[in-house]
DNA sequence: TTGCCTAAGTGTATCTTTTACACTAACTTT
DNA sequence: AAAGTTAGTGTAAAAGATACACTTAGGCAA
């Protein structure tokens, strides 16, 4: 009896998702709305399973809630204040989808950057369910969802600014200096000057151009260029944005 | 019936501390000896409670298996494969501790790094199973113990090098530029220049002479600094060591 | 077909920061 | 008084960061 008592103590351990999406222009947040009602809306994430290790246990949330897959994500840290869950609105909706709406609940979040223009079409069962929200007017989110947010986005900032990786693989196999300077700007949330963001990436010979450019832009096109993951992985220790 | 079930495959929530200290020379591991015998050695850490936070068990924890008091500790990151366990000797001696020795344990691990010459003395209960192990020595932990300890001193330097708070926290008040040079060379593990070692923290201003030198030493006394918070926090987003 | 619009692409001078490096000074001990 | 020990200091060269404005290549519309 001790030992179902002592049980049911046991916090709960969940995964929660900050997924920052970019268009090309700017940074955006996706986030799951509830039912429609007093909704205040969250980010991804849910209890994880038994035999899953954690890094599993966010992905397979992800995609179980947003239809997104094959995404790299990174832990950020995990948050487990007994009070996270003050709000009535939220034990509210607690109570229709977990077996134990009360237990106490301690989740790691994880977060990543992902290229909008690139994902597949979300099946339209999740459609309605899940929005992406300019970053800059997030509301209100539920739990202490905002505060992880606010974490999340410190620390994407600080990793692409120390590991240029993250923001690699967001982009295609070719892409123009442009668009590689509007992604550090959208995330880093300042402009850059032009000419010194290329100097820093080109005499870094962390990039490398292309034969090709781009087509039937109205206006002059631009190179292409490709990273050099092997060049970058000899240097990465004296580059920094 | 369902419901007990369910709570019987909650996984467990632990706090593990990896405590870095520091003797004017070099930086050493607290670690926790367990039974004599067929003793894998570990780090300080336990299940978590109710009604605590995160920060408040590692806290605990820390406290009551060492006797260690007010350490301020950072959040690391949480560890949760769930073959964390694997090793015969772990299971042997979670059988002794724990109530259900075979559930998952997802562990939070925060680390610190604390000043060895100022620590109060250990009560002698606690004495026989702490040890402080040279980092480059520490042999062969239980679980994944090893792996949480590289995580944690790579973040460590980086720490100390983008924040170099974590540095002055272990310092007494006053203190020589010596000491601060000996502390980072220990933690990063390489020689400093003497001289751009000084100007940098000089010019930043960031220390501050005070009107006292060392005394009774067999050699030119050294002046001592304080450090300046306030203009360090004026300037920590452009100073990185 | 010309002119307009748009974004691409480029160089330099100045300032700041980093690096490498060796001797003298001040104190205690023997 | 000599020996041993660590403190404390400056500079020149190199590398990196910053600020800044015009020309070019293409599409599109009049």
């Amino acid at each position: 009896m001790n030992q179902i008592i002592s049980n049911n103590l046991n916090p709960h351990v969940s995964v929660d998702c900050v997924i920052f999406g970019f268009d090309g222009e700017q940074l955006k947040l996706l986030i799951i709305e509830r039912k429609p009602k007093d909704a205040v809306s969250a980010l991804p994430g849910d209890l994880i399973k038994d035999n899953e290790n954690l890094d599993e246990a966010a992905c397979r949330v992800l995609y179980e809630l947003t239809g997104l897959k094959d995404i790299y994500l990174k832990q950020l840290q995990a948050f487990g204040d007994p009070d996270r869950i003050k709000d009535l609105a939220d034990v509210r909706w607690l109570r229709d989808v977990r077996e134990e709406p009360l237990t106490r609940v301690i989740t790691i979040a994880y977060y990543s950057l992902v290229n909008l223009a690139e994902l597949a079409p979300r099946p339209a069962s999740f459609a309605k369910e899940v929005r992406w929200e300019l970053v800059k007017k997030v509301g209100k989110l539920g739990f202490d969802h905002n505060y992880i947010v606010d974490k999340a986005l410190e620390q994407l900032r600080l990793n692409l600014k120390y590991d240029p990786l993250i923001g690699f693989e967001l982009l295609p196999e070719k892409f123009t200096l442009r668009q590689l300077q509007k992604l550090y700007e959208a995330v880093l949330d300042q402009p850059i000057d032009k000419r010194n963001f290329r100097k820093k990436f080109l005499t870094a010979k962390i990039v490398v151009s292309l034969d090709e450019k781009e087509q039937n832009v109205p206006h002059k096109p631009a190179q292409y260029y490709r990273f050099d993951r092997k060049r970058y992985m000899r240097i990465k220790d004296r580059f920094w944005f």
